[in-house]
DNA sequence: AGGTTAATTGACTTGTCAATCAACAAAAAC
DNA sequence: GTTTTTGTTGATTGACAAGTCAATTAACCT
């Protein structure tokens, strides 16, 4: 049975369905057997290809955060001008990818891992903080000084909102959400303006 | 040994135990035994007046909750001025109680405990419904009929905010939290006097 | 004094799960 | 055609933790 070059597409698979695990059970107390048996594998097999569960969770982490990355810089290449801009990384950030209650479940729960594994707070500071530089560099032609300012705290909003979203039941809008951000922007370029 | 109505002392200390270990550990997998050991008691004990660990970890969550929510009902009754209520709540939000490392872990796993168990989701939504019928009854002489949507952008920003703190290694600094809550209100009152 | 009740615990049961290991299958290399 | 490498798993181990129980101690009541 055994057909070469398996690796990279059982850690893909196992990776896949550590997401899908986390999210699905709302909690970091998956067990291996689950995730192994959602990738069709072995327990043995998670432990050959990861040595471990937590390096398992931190493959899922960086998976995720690869893929809200690729879909900002995706959003970012066609967006035009500064608030074009702006949007573009909101928009990402509650794109039906990134926003569904799985992911957001899954999200909640790197959180969680962060506050023990150090390497997994490290992913996640890199990432608030690429979001950060992003968003400031967006702004500054529209703010100026007050970029940064105004970046930490549209940051804050999107965080947030995507908080909230893992407490409602109801399905996620990210129409909504880049909205209710989008009108925290506009009303501080507005003051801006005065 | 026994000396009559320890219950309510031992409750109450297992409880504190609870949000002190959850904190500490950054995660709900704490033992009951830790928990027991850090209130002075053993584990037979803390299933004897709790019945379970769920149940132990709802009480604490109420108990969050419940200082929380005293915390805000003190500031807002010595408010003054509609701008001073929601100064009132966003300040009671990050007050040294309610900001501390192990307090802001312990939400955000009772955040996570919401996913899974039916009634912490439950407690959660009531605590956000109350922030937002605060929010909004404080914002309505300043926003009128905008004041619920100002209302839900301010109660997210200050979610996100307190999410932050979660990742963050510095010290938590209330005063800077409530600054940039406080200057979003200004932002957005600013657009509606225009 | 004797019975009831609250407080308390150590020992035990039961279950689970991460991680390991020994073994097997097939492709590749020689 | 044997040997090595890669893929794969069932069975096992060792640790640990939730929840139970029977037994113990002391206060309270009458």
């Amino acid at each position: 049975m055994p057909k070469l070059g398996m690796e990279p597409i059982r850690k893909a698979a196992l990776v896949k369905a550590a997401i899908v695990e986390i999210g699905r059970a709302g909690s970091l107390d998956v067990t291996v057997g689950q995730i192994a048996r959602r990738a069709g594998v072995s327990t043995a097999l998670a432990h050959h290809y990861f040595g471990s569960k937590e390096t398992l969770f931190l493959a899922a982490m960086r998976h995720v955060l690869a893929l809200y990355g690729a879909e900002v810089r995706g959003a970012l290449a066609v967006a035009r001008g500064p608030r074009g801009r702006v949007q573009a990384i909101v928009a990402a950030s509650f794109s039906p990818a990134n926003f569904r209650r799985e992911v957001v479940g899954a999200w909640l729960n790197f959180y969680v891992l962060a506050q023990t594994v150090p390497q997994a707070r490290r992913l996640l500071t890199v990432y608030q903080r690429r979001l950060q530089s992003n968003l400031t560099h967006a702004l500054r032609p529209l703010a100026g000084a007050r970029a940064p300012d105004l970046a930490l705290r549209l940051g804050a909003l999107i965080d947030g909102v995507y908080l909230r979203q893992a407490l409602t039941t109801d399905a996620p809008d990210g129409a909504a959400a880049v909205a209710t951000v989008m009108a925290a922007l506009d009303c501080a370029l507005q003051e801006e303006r005065s």
